[in-house]
DNA sequence: GTTTGACTTCGAGCGCGCTTGAAGTTCTAC
DNA sequence: GTAGAACTTCAAGCGCGCTCGAAGTCAAAC
């Protein structure tokens, strides 16, 4: 498939596709069957849709790279790429609840707002 | 207190309370008792931790000026401070979803790392 | 009164994740 | 074959939220 394709795939812009591949993000770079345009693999749809999950919860690029590097290198990598994602989760855990502690006083704000609403 | 007492008592740094006065993100300037120094009132401390608490949740500065503006303004503007805080929490809400929803992706992906290790 | 550390302003710099623009090439449809 | 859209690379730019460094001033303790 064509990086429009794609893009209209994933929901990631053309832009976003070609920082991702120059980024170490894919597991393959894409083949130019037509010699110079990329030809997505429609598989990638997956990865790409997973390494936007990662991005969602807020990981950044160079953890993304580093995951993918693990998977390009086969499967005895996955303990360390279930570790990575165990660490991740932790994290993202970590941040929510804070978020959560955060939205909590904001709402007793908005209540005390509507409780007296000219203080 | 002084600009280092601020900075301990409320986990922000010197140079992001200077930053946040200069973006309009206090209810006032802090007055300068030596004529130099800044004097923060403790009372600033409930403003800041109020302010931090919407940072923590994704609101953008300007957004916080505009609250805080309102706020300077007078009791009158109670409504449209409630407003602002009650489109905050929809959005933060929504963001908390969608981080959920990416993470049950990745606890998908670590489960089945479990059952599957070499795979 | 002198030292030493805390403060001041100002502008520049940084890290992140894209995004944009220029300048050129290639594919697709007619 | 030609027009026009889609693609290519490359480097620079941007928006955000701070953060840092320089160069100087001030204040609390002795």
């Amino acid at each position: 498939m064509s990086i429009s394709t794609m893009a209209a795939a994933t929901g990631l812009t053309t832009s976003t596709l070609r920082y991702y591949e120059q980024e170490g993000l894919l597991l393959a770079h894409p083949d130019r069957a037509s010699s110079t345009h990329r030809r997505y693999p429609p598989s990638m749809v997956t990865w790409l849709a997973f390494i936007t999950k990662l991005r969602g919860t807020g990981m950044p690029i160079r953890d993304i790279r580093r995951y993918a590097e693990l998977a390009r290198e086969g499967e005895h990598t996955t303990p360390e790429r279930l570790a990575l994602l165990v660490e991740h989760r932790g994290r993202v855990l970590e941040q929510l609840a804070e978020v959560q502690r955060s939205l909590a006083a904001i709402d007793y704000k908005i209540s005390s707002y509507e409780r007296f609403p000219t203080k």
